[in-house]
DNA sequence: GCTCTTATTGATAATAATTACTATTAATTT
DNA sequence: AAATTAATAGTAATTATTATCAATAAGAGC
């Protein structure tokens, strides 16, 4: 008779989402680690992996996964445009849809093109009956047992 | 005296594109392997890994790197506009932009949501003498070495 | 505040994707 | 056809991320 109290508040949890909340880069969870470091020396890696899991899960944060070989976290949850460096994966924001080219002038970037991706549950995933929440705020481990309708 | 010759014909570089050509998914690197494997037998992973590096760098296919864990390829270069699956990882393409919502209600997709990135090369990135082509082509390993201007 | 329960932690091992290494093979030039 | 050397197959190494597990500490109830 336990109403599944789950979450808990810890100084670990709370310093990461701090951070990502007041920085306006889109770090890796190695770069968060060395800035919360800073608060919490004795803070391990895999904490903050596991704490980016569970805000994500949670929807307080985004995964970003367009940038190199190391996903990014966002601490925006809005809607928003990304432009990203090709050079060196570092991933900025652009704020408004309206204006989109002056704003990207402003960015100083020299623009090379654009994608846009929509995200959501294909045909194959909708007529399984799927577990909770899924996709952005989950797991790469749990998502990855789900790749069966891969080939051709 | 030589005008470096370079990038050599071989059959493996030539099967791995034919079937990244032949097919409307959008594999990753061991999903071709596979595939090629039954054409080529005895090819190694290793040489997808690198054919693919110099294809995406000669700009013939393009690395798609939002989808899960493991980067994607795309054989059609034209800028186009992807559907991606959060349950699976599955990739689709939408080829126009207009009626684009009628296109997206055909994939049998639940969409959730769209991500819009730009990329390019930012100012830093810019202000310095950057080696030949790099980016969208370029390896991971290449990218890594310039992700100096990081944090906050 | 103190005790109990158990989610979370730190530390480290394991896994998975990708890259590097090296002797051998085979495309291209002559 | 012989010479040159980029590309290959096979394997080891690296890197990012996830799993494991004993120890810790957050929250509930007293």
């Amino acid at each position: 008779m336990r109403h599944m109290e789950c979450h808990r508040e810890t100084r670990q949890k709370q310093a990461i989402l701090d951070v990502l909340k007041s920085v306006t880069s889109h770090p890796t969870a190695d770069e968060l680690y060395e800035i919360v470091r800073k608060r919490i020396p004795a803070i391990s890696l895999g904490t903050v992996y596991r704490n980016l899991d569970r805000l994500a899960a949670s929807g307080q944060i985004r995964r970003i996964q367009s940038a190199g070989s190391q996903m990014r976290f966002d601490g925006c949850i809005e809607p928003h445009t990304h432009i990203r460096c090709m050079g060196c994966g570092r991933v900025d924001d652009i704020e408004a849809h309206e204006e989109l080219r002056y704003r990207i002038d402003m960015t100083g970037y020299e623009v090379q093109g654009h994608r846009l991706e929509f995200y959501g549950f294909c045909p194959a995933c909708l007529s399984e009956d799927r577990p909770e929440s899924a996709g952005i705020g989950e797991s790469v481990g749990l998502r990855k047992n789900r790749l069966e309708n891969r080939l051709e």
